[in-house]
RNA sequence: GCUGAUGUAGCUCAGUGGUAGAGCACUCCCUUGGUAAGGGAGAGGUCAUGGGUUCAAGCCCCAUCAUCAGCUCCA
């Protein structure tokens, strides 16, 4: 190696500098005010390799927290690293996203420092930095209550006044085991036997008296943390196995201003005001009754409302591409479901049998038995497939009391389920029809971007799956081909498809970024067996047919919580169940027109309610405004006079007045269009 | 299921062992108004449920149920 090395500036500048030149160096040969305000820098080895980033990889892999092994892709590091080869630099300042990561995982060591200071006994897991913020797991046998978690804040106050700087230390990997065996720091231990190997040098991070294990990198100094707080405290399993240990997960998040804090604080309050379980009781739209039992939906009428138009909409599409609309009973005999198998591998998610007369019933988890049996009770040719049964069907699925989450993780639900029953050469065709129905659920709702993920066998575990390696080969394919084909792009998972098929998901991303899984197209090679389905075909020899099974809103209640998130309860004209809002100036002047109003208004199809009490008109506007009502129409003598009405827009605001018949006109034309804006 | 927190009027929440509270909503009365809260009066609670401690429990203890934040699992 020589002792000059190349650094390139992201300017496209090259600078030659003695090897061992720290990126902080670099800095302040550039300006000073430069190095005071950069936290991290990026460097990607100039090796002739194109070289791609990979941070996000990087950070989602619990190994690379520790291994430091980045080969010759970009990473992050300290900016007191010394350089030591020719490298392509970039000096992170506090805006840079990378940039906070790195200091609230810097904030985490803040925080264990804070704990070890405070609760010595305490022994330390890990602590990365997170999307919100970070934690820290940590085990201690006494519970840390809400006191404590005020001290620890209190005391990280301390860390970060006392400006300790982070530095990096490596010693032998046998020397670091024996420290941390010493004291008695098992989770450490665990850590460095996993993440590095015998003979290695290990990397520490040291500020003032707190050492951890650790990869790095870190902000310069303590005082960088600028804007913490430790939020909450949960459980979590080491390791993740719930057979194992429960460790105390200890949540905070940081910033580099108490602004950009601040800021942070108003987005959380601004995802809880469109929490659909807020929503959902402001605007009467559902409830969950103790009395009645956990994870069990009552659909109010406003609720119930929005959910005929979903379902009207979604059998009507249904007919209009083929599909059959079956019924099938919620309570059928146990025997039944030792065929289908649902007794061995989903015994633990149906509720107990019921005995009645001599025979045992279970409530159903799944609609597929009962569409197959509709499947069976007739021969089939070639020529009555596809067979495309749908339902939206009622299921019930026992989870674990603590799962429950509104309406997004319920015990009781509706799938808008449909199997399809088709020869192999029909297969391609079929999926595609399915995503093709799945796009168009997600544009009619309102959903501009979603993610589509394969889930396919992983070879190496072979016996957990049913169906033939042919089998297999031919659906993946099938899939594959289809989503290639439509030119998705899409995120494979091997080892996460179910046991009895390869299946494709749908995730619709939400108005503030999130994720949820709704749509789901999944093959199946079990249940046809089971159940010895069969088609004659042309040859008149009998086959088995393909089976896929699809749901698209996936469960009627996850979708309909998922819709009031997206929306904010501010739904779209054929969605909203009050969709306008009457208000008559004086009771006594122009109660009569307001009626004439909304018979009219109704004639047309439109849902309106009056507001007839004898509060004053802006009390009724707020009450409708709350409501979170399209329109609202404040009816007074200049209206009645003209035939007119004063329009006043959700969120907008007074539009003026217009003909009552111009009006109508309007809304029905947004129903018609399930326009998004007013 | 696990860890921690919470459960008081329809809703949002006060109430640290001694007679159960507020605002909003509701009912009635007054007010009849021009684009997000007019005024007054009244009614409303088995303090989640079941045990226990105490002269006395919304409050302290135990159990159960439910909810919340997570973990685990999943549509």
């Amino acid at each position: 190696m020589s002792n000059e090395i190349k650094i390139q500036l992201p300017d496209g500048s090259v600078r030659e500098v003695p090897a061992g030149t720290t990126a902080l160096d670099v800095a302040n040969s550039i300006s000073p005010r430069l190095a005071a305000a950069v936290v991290v820098a990026r460097v990607t080895p100039l090796r002739g390799v194109a070289a791609t980033a990979n941070e996000a990889a990087l950070e989602a892999s619990e190994e690379a927290m520790y291994s430091g092994h980045a080969g010759d892709a970009a990473r992050v590091v300290d900016l007191r690293a010394p350089l030591t080869e020719d490298v392509a630099l970039e000096l992170l300042k506090e805006s840079d996203p990378a940039a906070l990561r790195v200091v609230r995982h810097s904030a985490a060591h803040v925080m264990a420092t804070a704990i070890l200071e405070l609760f010595p006994e305490t022994k330390l897991g890990h602590g990365p930095a997170t999307d919100n913020g970070f934690f820290y797991d940590v085990y201690r046998e006494v519970p840390f209550t809400e006191m404590d978690l005020a001290a620890i804040e209190a005391r990280m106050a301390e860390v970060v006044a006392r400006d300790e700087a982070f530095v990096r230390v490596e010693e032998p990997r046998e020397k670091g085991l024996e420290e941390y065996k010493a004291q008695g720091e098992f989770m450490k231990v665990h850590f460095i036997e996993r993440f590095t190997k015998p003979g290695e040098e290990i990397s520490l991070y040291r500020n003032g008296g707190f050492t951890d294990f650790c990869r790095g990198p870190h902000v310069p100094s303590t005082a960088r943390v600028k804007a913490f707080k430790v939020m909450s405290i949960a459980g979590a399993y080491w390791l993740g196995n719930e057979n194992n240990q429960q460790l105390q997960r200890i949540y905070g998040t940081a910033f580099f201003s108490a602004k950009e804090m601040e800021a942070h604080f108003k987005h959380l309050e601004e995802i809880k005001a469109r929490d659909h379980r807020v929503l959902g009781k402001q605007l009467e739209l559902f409830s969950i009754q103790e009395v009645a039992g956990a994870g069990l939906i009552f659909w109010h009428p406003k609720g119930g409302l929005i959910r005929k138009t979903m379902e009207d909409w979604m059998r009507d599409e249904c007919v209009r591409r083929g599909y059959q609309l079956v019924y099938t009973p919620h309570i059928m005999r146990r025997e039944l479901w030792k065929i289908s198998g649902h007794e061995g591998f989903y015994a633990e998610n149906m509720y107990p049998p019921m005995e009645l007369d001599d025979a045992e019933y279970r409530l159903k988890p799944m609609n597929c038995p009962g569409h197959i049996l509709i499947y069976k009770n007739s021969p089939k040719s070639y020529r009555d497939l596809p067979q495309r049964y749908a339902e939206l069907g009622n299921v019930y699925r026992y989870e674990r009391s603590g799962t429950m989450h509104g309406l997004l993780r319920v015990r009781g639900f509706t799938q808008d389920d449909a199997h399809i029953f088709c020869t192999p050469e029909q297969v391609v065709s079929e999926i595609e029809a399915c995503l093709d129905f799945a796009e168009a659920v997600l544009k009619t709702f309102g959903f501009k971007e979603y993610r589509v993920e394969l889930s396919t066998r992983d070879p190496k575990k072979g016996t957990d799956f049913v169906g033939t390696e042919e089998d297999w080969a031919n659906a993946e394919g099938a899939l594959t081909g289809v989503l290639q084909g439509r030119g998705l792009s899409f995120q494979n998972f091997p080892g996460e498809a179910a046991f009895y098929g390869p299946k494709i998901d749908v995730k619709l991303v939400d108005v503030l970024g999130r994720l949820w899984q709704l749509s789901t197209v999944q093959f199946d090679f079990n249940l046809p067996k089971r159940f010895e389905l069969e088609y004659i075909g042309e040859d008149g020899a009998a086959h088995q047919p393909v089976m896929v099974h699809r749901a698209l809103f996936g469960s009627v209640e996850r979708f309909f919580g998922v819709l009031i998130e997206h929306y904010a309860g501010s739904f779209p004209m054929w969605l909203a169940p009050v969709q306008v809002g009457l208000v008559p100036i004086s009771n006594e002047k122009h109660l009569a027109y307001a009626e004439s109003v909304k018979q009219r208004l109704e004639a047309a199809g439109l849902r309106v309610e009056l507001d007839a009490s004898n509060g004053k008109m802006q009390s009724k506007i707020r009450d409708f405004g709350l409501q979170k009502v399209p329109f609202i129409l404040i009816l007074g003598d200049k209206e009645a006079a003209t035939d007119s009405v004063s329009v006043r827009v959700r969120a907008k605001g007074d539009e003026g007045s217009v003909t009552l018949e111009a009006f109508v006109e309007r809304a029905k034309r947004l129903v018609a269009e399930h326009a998004m804006e007013l």
